[in-house]
This record gives structure tokens, sequence and C-alpha cells, in this order.
DNA sequence: CCTCCCCCTGTACCACGAGTACAGTTGACC
DNA sequence: GGTCAACTGTACTCGTGGTACAGGGGGAGG
């Protein structure tokens, strides 16, 4: 149905790539139809105001990230059904893909709107906040299918665990801002594994 | 010299809680004005920009949490005076410290500003950038004199280990930020440090 | 007492971006 | 030929950042 042209589409790809660039507040509604090729009128069209924007944007986001995640996990549970095995894979799988873009991973729009919240209404920031709700969900459930395989070496909140993933993942994103570095966020990553290496470690006797 | 009235750190004081509260970009200077009872003549007396305001307040927030960790770890050194020891206390006194801030730490100004820092000039993202090579320094320095007494268990860069104190606070006040809990970010800092008594647990053989 | 200078107040003004409000155009499909 | 979705284009309001002063008030030094 909307293999057209599919103007909406092309006003958040653009909105997107200059967003993580430079943060919203600091995209101009302007700049947006003028990589778009289109009107002002054809933006307030699709999008009543930037607030709509930013919700397309998040949900857009979330879902892709989502279905990212689905992908790099299913890859790696194919080479290891170990559920321990299958997270340190996932893990340098996706410090690889952090890696490999080439001046870095743009930056998690979630951490970028969660410090501007006070710009966007209600709908927004709870997207925001059921999106890393469902990650701490997908990990909490693999972190207690390995519990339940390996005692952890010290006790630990399945749900902190969790949310512990997001939180070195946004937490590596930002250094390698503030640094103009590109490999923090992977490097963050692969510490996060040698984390859960020794937390699942067989105990020796 | 400025004990009369202190108009520019009054700005500042007003500044710093509701960028904190709202973001640098949704803070007017109509409204730091308002709330520091000046007029606008006399904001951009002190400030020639919104940049110099943001440069200001990075380096006075920098400063006073600079001093805080002088702080809180010449108090853990005092409880005990092993580096393992003096860490862990630290990061528990830590975790404390934002626990018990009332509506949560405010959230940090680092991350604030770097998802928005196309909208500073070179200054201010050269100010970002040193506060957390400042950070890298200080826990690389701690955590080398920590491996120099006990092993670590499994190989670690000691650069990324000095960011990894950073990027989980961070990862933390995101988290925090953007699901309105209020201890996200001391669970966090609880669990890197359950990480680092397990990754310098001395042998058992 | 006068003067200077710092620290402002107050006003007037410009640029720019968000958002409103339409009126009109174009092309596809029934 | 008519309808409708998907726009274009123009014109306007409003808030905010920023400039450019002109002037006031009060404390310190001569």
């Amino acid at each position: 149905m909307e293999q057209k042209v599919d103007t909406r589409g092309r006003i958040l790809d653009i909105a997107e790539a200059a967003v993580l660039d430079k943060g919203f507040e600091a995209t101009s509604i302007e700049e947006i139809v003028a990589g778009a090729e289109i009107s002002r009128g054809g933006f307030f069209y699709h999008f009543k105001d930037k607030n709509a924007l930013a919700r397309a944007m998040l949900e857009r986001y979330i879902e892709t990230e989502d279905v990212l995640y689905d992908d790099l996990f299913a890859r790696a549970r194919e080479l290891n059904d170990d559920p321990l095995h299958c997270m340190l894979i996932g893990l340098k799988l996706l410090a690889e893909m952090l890696e490999e873009m080439p001046q870095g991973h743009p930056g998690c729009v979630i951490a970028s709107t969660a410090y501007q919240d006070r710009l966007f209404d209600e709908g927004v920031r709870e997207l925001n906040r059921q999106a890393i709700l469902g990650w701490r969900k997908r990990f909490r459930g693999m972190f207690e299918e390995i519990a339940a395989k390996y005692e952890p070496r010290e006790p630990v909140n399945m749900d902190a665990l969790g949310d512990m993933v997001s939180g070195v993942v946004e937490g590596g994103l930002v250094l390698q801002r503030a640094l103009r570095e590109h490999n923090n966020a992977s490097e963050q990553i692969m510490l996060f594994r040698t984390y859960l290496k020794l937390l699942f470690a067989p105990k020796p006797n």
C-alpha cells in the first residue's frame, strides 16, 4: 500500500539520521523537509507536530532494535545451544556489530530522548519506558535460564542484571559520544561479558 | 570578593536545577532570569550566550563531582586501607548516596550535554571529554593498584575498566530517567561491585 | 564631594524555528 | 467526471536567542 513513494518513511529516515547526529531539538523541520524534498505543509500533513514525529521515530526504532536482538541471539543459539554460551556469543556479536559501524554507532534514541524528556509528551515518555522494560524482560528471561543451569557465584537481582545490558550499552554510547572515540560501547559490552563468565562460572570443587 | 549577592552563582544554581530537570534546550533564558530575579540584560552581562552558561555550568559541575569522589574514596580509605576493599566500600557509599537523593539523582550533566552536543561549541565538548578522561585516569589508577595486589581472574583493559565506572553510572542514570524509577543507578553500581569482587577474588588454590 | 567603574535595568529590535490555517494542485482510482 | 489522499505554497503568529545600546545606582578612591 505504500510502495509508491512512502514520503512518511522518507521523513522518518532523514529525521532519524539527523536526530542521532545532532539531537532532537537541534534538528529543524526546515532541514527535514529539505532533505526529504517536500514542503513544510507536506511535513505537517504527516505529523501534526514534532511530538508526533518523535513518537513515530521511537516506535520504528524500538521495533528494528527488537528485531535486531531477536536475530542476533537466534544466530547465537544456532552456534551454541547452551544458554550461557548463547548469551556470550550474542554479546560478542553485538560488540562486533557496534565496532563495525564506520563512525561508531549513531547513539541510542532512547538515551537521547531520556535526557530531553520534557520536550516530549507523556506518550513519548511512556514508549521510552516500555522499550527499556521490554529489554529488561528479554534479558532477565535469558539470565534466568542461565542461572537455572549455572548457579551464580554471587547473588544478583535478575531484573537489575537484565537492565545492566541496556545500561552498559547506553552508558558506553554516552562515553563514545562524549569522548569521540569509536569503540567504547563494544569494549564495555566485552567487559560485561567477562562479568557474566565470572558470575556463572561452574564452581571449582 | 563576591559575598555580596553573587548573581552569577545564583544564575548557575537556577540554571543547573532547570537543566537537570528538563535538559538544556528546554530551559529558556527567560525562566532563568525570572528565577534569579534579574533582567535579561543582567544575564547577558554575565554570560555572553547560552554556550558560555553551559561551559560555566560544566566547569562547576565537574569540579564538585571531583571533590565528591575525592571525599568518598578518602572516607573509604579510612575505613579500610586495602585498595580492593577501599574500592568496594567507595562504590557502596556511592550507591547509598545515589539512593538517598529523594527523587533520585538529578542525572548527569555530562550525558545530557553529550546527547545534545551539536548545540554547543568546541569548548563545551572538550570540557565534557576531559571530565570523562579524568574519571578514567582516576579509576584506572585505583584498579591498577588493586591488580598489583590481586591478579585479575580474567584479562581486562584497565582504561576500559576505569571507563566502566562512569559508564555504569551514566547508563544507570539513563535507565532511571527513562523508567522513572529511583534506584536503578545504585543497583547498577552494586552489580558492578560484585563484578569487581569476582574479578579480583583471590584464586582458591 | 566628585568621579569612575562595576553591575546591573530597561527597551527596542532582528532572526529563526515551531505551529496554524487554508486555498489550491495533482494524480489515481472508481 | 468526480472524489479523495497526498501533497504545494503562502501568509501569519508566537516564543526564544541574541544584539545593541542608554542609562542608573552605589561603593571605592582621589
